[in-house]
DNA sequence: ATTATTAATTGTAAAATAAACAACAAAAAG
DNA sequence: CTTTTTGTTGTTTATTTTACAATTAATAAT
């Protein structure tokens, strides 16, 4: 039943980018294409969207019917409309990003899925232009991490802070001074220590700290640098 | 010919927020729509995507058919896809937002066209969720802005430094000391001082500025706050 | 011609933030 | 008990940001 009846239909795709933390890179994840053209090479998990969902609601379906993936942060990233970027037909793609804690997931991942990690420096080719979308998604992710904090999505409940600064350092590819990191998360009242200690990394063992869930909702925007004053905007 | 044979096809639309500065306020751009349903009503520019045209030529397009501008800033912003979003019939919609010189193009859509400017702050009620389109574009333009050069692309080629404060003044909702902020513009050095005064606006007379596109492209992407030594980064 | 008015231009001191830098503590291994 | 390894903490300096007001240039008014 088409009421707007000389327009044009397209084929609409979603493609997610997974990232994931390991405790030493920052990885994506990625699936064998399931069927021609490209099947058997290296992809972003995608598919089509159906009549009845919202572009939100097909890519959390695809996600999870391929990794098993479900209720993980998944924003939406730029929708990819060049005409001959699938060259079986025209599809445009809306690309998604997702946060994961790795390990949290790995064993289902490997288990029941035929997903694959792989550090961002050293991605295999990619079908289609799902490579721009990875850059795309690194960009943003950079970006965003810059002035939010939703690196600990990548994280475990409970978390170190040598694990927090490696995952800034892998993010931004920088190295930065203990003292200073510490001073700096812990100025940001996100963090809630906690009695336990991990000893797996070290001898001494480091503290687990946790979210502060409230604040984090709460510092989420506190972001514009550029303007003075920021508190006595209307935002 | 369709090789994915079995997939639903979507209707694809376009939608452009065109934000426009007038010296006073910012303004975005609305025309009534010409068709039903809702003919009449205030919309953005909207149009459906076309076979063989990308994403970026169909907003290209459709904002030159609905407004004349062409060769404007126009960048994408979201994608909306819920099912309702029109009640007519499925419809996906790609927003872009377009930064315009309001004067440059003044005559031009009041004569040829039937745009009219309306002030951000006093919008009347626009057709399906073009509301929700522009909230979104309010937003990506302060956060961008806060971070990079864009709102340049606002001003006419020669503009003055009380002006650009304004501008700033106005999309940040916020009063900045007028000391601090020459001196803070000035040290991007993104400006280039002529020797000519605009007199329209006070007794004394500003002294032009243009912009050094040079330093421009060139700094449009320092802004990494939070990470310390960003000239270490490897981008 | 003098004075009044208006908006543009410019500098400095104080405060806040970020950067640089190293010693000590805790636990395990030998 | 000594060594080794990694976690934790503080101070000083440099840089950046903020707060704050007097002067200048031009026109308008008397």
């Amino acid at each position: 039943m088409h009421k707007y009846s000389k327009q044009t239909r397209h084929l609409l795709a979603v493609d997610c980018i997974v990232f994931g933390f390991d405790g030493e890179s920052l990885k994506i994840l990625l699936i064998q294409r399931g069927f021609q053209p490209e099947k058997g090479n290296w992809s972003l998990m995608g598919g089509f969207v159906q009549q009845n969902e919202s572009l939100d609601q097909a890519s959390n379906r695809i996600l999870k019917e391929l990794t098993g993936l479900d209720g993980v942060y998944l924003e939406q990233l730029h929708t990819f409309g060049d005409t001959s970027r699938d060259p079986i037909e025209r599809t445009i793609s809306t690309a998604y990003f997702a946060l994961i804690d790795i390990h949290k997931y790995e064993k289902q991942l490997s288990d029941d899925y035929h997903a694959e990690w792989f550090p961002l420096k050293n991605i295999p080719g990619l079908i289609f232009d799902h490579q721009d979308m990875v850059e795309a998604a690194k960009r943003r992710i950079r970006y965003k991490a810059a002035l939010h904090p939703i690196l600990f999505e990548l994280l475990p409940d409970k978390f170190t802070i040598p694990q927090l600064q490696i995952l800034y350092e892998s993010v931004f590819n920088t190295t930065i001074d203990k003292r200073n990191f510490s001073k700096r998360v812990l100025a940001t009242g996100l963090l809630i220590k906690l009695s336990e200690k991990d000893k797996a990394g070290s001898k001494r063992g480091a503290y687990y700290y946790q979210l502060n869930k409230q604040n984090y909702y709460a510092k989420f925007q506190a972001f514009l640098n550029f303007i003075p004053n920021p508190d006595t905007l209307l935002l």
